[in-house]
This record gives C-alpha cells, structure tokens and sequence, in this order.
DNA sequence: TGTAGCCCGCTACAAATGTAGCGTAAAGGC
DNA sequence: GCCTTTACGCTACATTTGTAGCGGGCTACA
C-alpha cells in the first residue's frame, strides 16, 4: 500500500511515522527546509485525498498524522522487503539486520532470544 | 536511493531483485499482465537512464538486471525501515520481523542464535 | 484601528510518470 | 520467397506529481 506512494509522499508520510504526528513546520524542517509550507499542505491533503493521512486541530494548528496504523505499516513493509530480497524469509532478514549493526542493545538481544525460543517451542507442539 | 523511485518503477525493480534478471515478457508476467510490453520498454528505458537497471544482450533477447547490487539494496531499505519505524533499533526490527511469522526455519533460528552469541561475546572484549 | 506576521486553501503550471499505438526489423514456418 | 509472429524503439498523450504564488482570515501589538 504505501510503496505505491510518489517519491515526495513517500517521504512525508515516513516523517510522520517517526514523529507520530506533525505540523506543516516541522515536516518542513525534517525535510531540511527545502520545500515550501504550500507545497507540503498540497502533499498533505492529496495524502488525505487517499486517505492515507488525518490531521487534527490542535492548539498548535493542524496536526497531521498517519491514518493506517503504525503497526500495519511495520508489518507491510517488513514483508515488502522479506518478498523482495529474501525469498520470503523472515528469519533471513532477521539474520541480515543484526549483521548490519555493530552495537547490539544486550537487552533488546534477551528480547530476541526469547522470542527465538519461543518459536522452538511452538514448533514442538505441533 | 531506490525509495526516491516512483510507484511502477519500484515495483519493476522489486521485480527485478526478486529474479535477479529478467525479461520484459517475464516482468508483464510478474505484473499479471496488466501493463502492455511497451509500457514497460519505457519503464526500463528511463530506470536504465537513472542508472538502476542495466541490460544485456541474451539468446532469449534483452534481460534486464538491477545496477545497484543486491547487498547494498537491501542494506539500504533496510535501514530505511529502521530508522523510520524502530526508532534506529536493528534488533527492534529484528524482534518484530520474527513475530510476525508462524512457521520457523530450524536451522535459520540456529544462525540466528549463534549471530546472537557472537554479537554477546564480542560485547564482552569490548 | 491599522498593519505586520502566520497559517491556511486554492489555483495554476511545469515536470515527471504511466501508458498505448505505430512502424521496423529479425526469426520461424509454410 | 512470403506471411506471421515476436521483440523492439520511438513518439505522442493523459494523468499524476511537485511546486510556487496569490489572497483570505486570524492574531497580536503598537
């Protein structure tokens, strides 16, 4: 779904699934203040358009965010990228994503493991 | 770099990792028929300009194949996916991309585990 | 009550994208 | 030799994307 967006789309909505939320502004700003404010709320509201994107009034002024959820969006592109450029596995990507960082969060890792674990279990079971 | 491409662009690359080369007849394949050869000619032509895609001279006729080799591809969507939904955490993406799956590969969850004990150990000397 | 500064939507327009159709040349059967 | 068929490039064109500029409303503050 989103990796049907233009390039420029793409992008903003990206912006707001780091931030959660955002005002014409600070988009602008994430995109290094290259792009005008009007050429950001005409982006924003084609996004709106497809529905891809929701604003709220805040006392801040319009506040845009993301319309499909956070957790959607992860697992649509994770799969993406596993189709694409692992055949279809999962842990092969899991495997290439660790490979890519030199500090490894040794909490996040016990995270990991259980999970790991867990799935060895499942198996077991069935 | 290939996030920056339009919507049927990207999707004639994906296409192309996927396989690693192929022909036009294979890519309409791919894409269930709806886009006429020609369409595609074009397609291919402006993504061999920009440097994406390269092309060679087969006994099946043209094959095309991506420019930007396999690795750094991924490492780049990659990280895309990284920094725009896990905060930076490679191990976040990691943890989710293994929750979202059923089935389990065995012997691909060893690899996994012993990259894990590697990266442990070498927190260790570090 | 100006008037300056915002934030906004709208319109218009240039550029890029997505697609189909035509003409051509090479390959294979008759 | 001719006639399909197939793969191809080119051109042209509709649609979509990306952007800037204008005018309006709202706030603040002299």
């Amino acid at each position: 779904m989103l990796a049907a967006l233009p390039p420029r789309e793409r992008q903003i909505v990206d912006i707001l699934y780091q931030r959660g939320a955002a005002t014409v502004a600070e988009i602008g700003e994430a995109l290094d203040n290259e792009v005008t404010g009007s050429a950001i709320r005409a982006m924003l509201k084609r996004l709106e358009d497809k529905g891809f994107v929701e604003r709220e009034t805040s006392d801040r002024g319009f506040v845009y965010a993301p319309r499909v959820s956070e957790k959607a969006a992860r697992k649509s592109a994770l799969s993406q990228i596993v189709t694409t450029f692992f055949s279809g596995s999962a842990v092969g990507a899991a495997t290439a994503l660790l490979g890519m960082q030199d500090k490894l969060d040794d909490a996040e890792l016990d995270e990991l493991e259980q999970l790991i674990a867990k799935a060895r279990e499942g198996r077991h079971s069935a």
